[in-house]
DNA sequence: AACTCGTGGTC
DNA sequence: TGACCAAGAGT
């Protein structure tokens, strides 16, 4: 019975959808931005490209694509590339486990694939860092198989058209609507309407209330403009609050050198570098304190300012010590470092950037 | 299904 | 300033 209203309701999701498909082509021929990934659309460069759009902004992605493929040109060099300086090129962009996935799956490209990536969504699909979204991406727009390519900003013009109240963040949605637009989406041109959807979202159809729904090729089309909802859809359901941390950050200096240290393979910022530091919101003494534990002696912790780095689950309050340590001790993980390695060997994630600056202002 | 996993821009 | 959000995937 279920199952029954599923097909119905996808059905009559296509029926609705399927008039968009000639404008919104028609549109997207005359309207779409010129980006570095679009210009030589290679598996590779698709692929890549996919992997640094998901939940990040075009312009954010830009400079860091032109730098990684300049490194890595093919799928043979990423699965040999380093850990540091795989995480040095993703260095700033967020959500890292990205970069790792990538390795890894170049790594079963060379093996299974023969250092190609498959032409075939299933195949893409089962990859690391390759979802129903990614595999859909590369498969149409690289391979033009037709196969939809459903992300944020797709769900977002979709549940307008159909001026659906549906909460777009439950999968169950997203699986209707992939399944809706297979229906829909043109044999001959399946990576162009898959980009001209997203482009539609991310130029004209945009959220928060400012769609420029005058500018929009099927704005005809749209139920929500029909009946003055625009500004009331997508529904989505509100994210639970974040958890506050505090943290005390330590400048370690010794000739010339700070201290730096490893974060762990599992968790948040796995496996990236980091300033020292330690949990609580400590006190001069309690730093003090802390650096005996260290073995480091007759030391004194200078204050620093305080900063605040928010992730998207969690909120760092942090404050910051300087200490001018006698000896470059390795214990505990540290690692000493030049500004010169800083800047060009260790990946360390924005989190600490205020402390960062502050180090590079004191290394000579 | 709900939670984890970053960052920077916008209003 | 805080809340929202952006071409999601893994667990």
């Amino acid at each position: 019975m279920k199952q029954m209203l599923d097909e119905g309701k996808i059905l009559a999701q296509s029926e609705a959808l399927s008039g968009i498909v000639a404008p919104l082509l028609s549109w997207y021929d005359r309207s779409a931005r010129i980006l570095p990934w679009r210009e030589e659309p290679a598996p590779y460069r698709v692929w890549i490209s996919e992997i640094m759009l998901q939940q990040t902004r075009v312009e954010a992605v830009k400079p860091y694509f032109e730098r990684f493929v300049s490194a890595l040109p093919d799928v043979c060099d990423l699965a040999q590339v380093t850990d540091d300086q795989l995480m040095k090129l993703w260095e700033g962009l967020g959500y890292y486990s990205r970069a790792r996935n990538l390795k890894k799956a170049a790594g079963v490209l060379m093996e299974h694939y023969g250092g190609a990536l498959p032409a075939s969504f299933d195949a893409l699909l089962t990859l690391p860092g390759i979802g129903s979204y990614t595999a859909g991406a590369v498969a149409s727009i690289a391979y033009g198989l037709p196969v939809p390519a459903v992300d944020g900003n797709v769900l977002r013009v979709v549940s307008r058209l159909l001026a659906s109240e549906e909460d777009i963040l439950k999968p169950i949605v997203k699986k209707t609507v992939e399944r809706s637009l297979t229906a829909v989406l043109p044999k001959d041109r399946p990576g162009d309407f898959n980009q001209a959807l997203m482009e539609l979202g991310a130029t004209v159809c945009l959220p928060n209330g400012v769609a420029l729904c005058e500018r929009c090729p099927v704005q005809g089309c749209c139920k929500a403009h029909r009946e003055g909802r625009v500004m009331e859809l997508p529904v989505k359901a509100k994210k639970k609050p974040r958890r506050e941390e505090e943290r005390t950050v330590l400048l370690l200096l010794c000739q010339g050198k700070a201290a730096v240290r490893q974060r762990g393979k599992k968790g948040l910022l796995a496996g990236l570098w980091e300033l020292p530091n330690v949990e609580g919101r400590l006190a001069p003494v309690e730093v003090e304190e802390q650096l005996e534990e260290w073995g480091f002696s007759g030391v004194r912790a200078e204050p620093l300012f305080d900063a605040k780095h928010i992730f998207s689950h969690i909120e760092w309050h942090m404050t910051g010590y300087a200490a001018y340590v006698k000896e470059e001790r390795t214990a505990n993980g540290l690692t000493w470092v030049t500004k010169e390695q800083l800047s060009k060997e260790i990946a360390l994630p924005s989190a600490f950037r205020a402390y960062t600056e502050e180090l590079f202002r004191r290394l000579p």
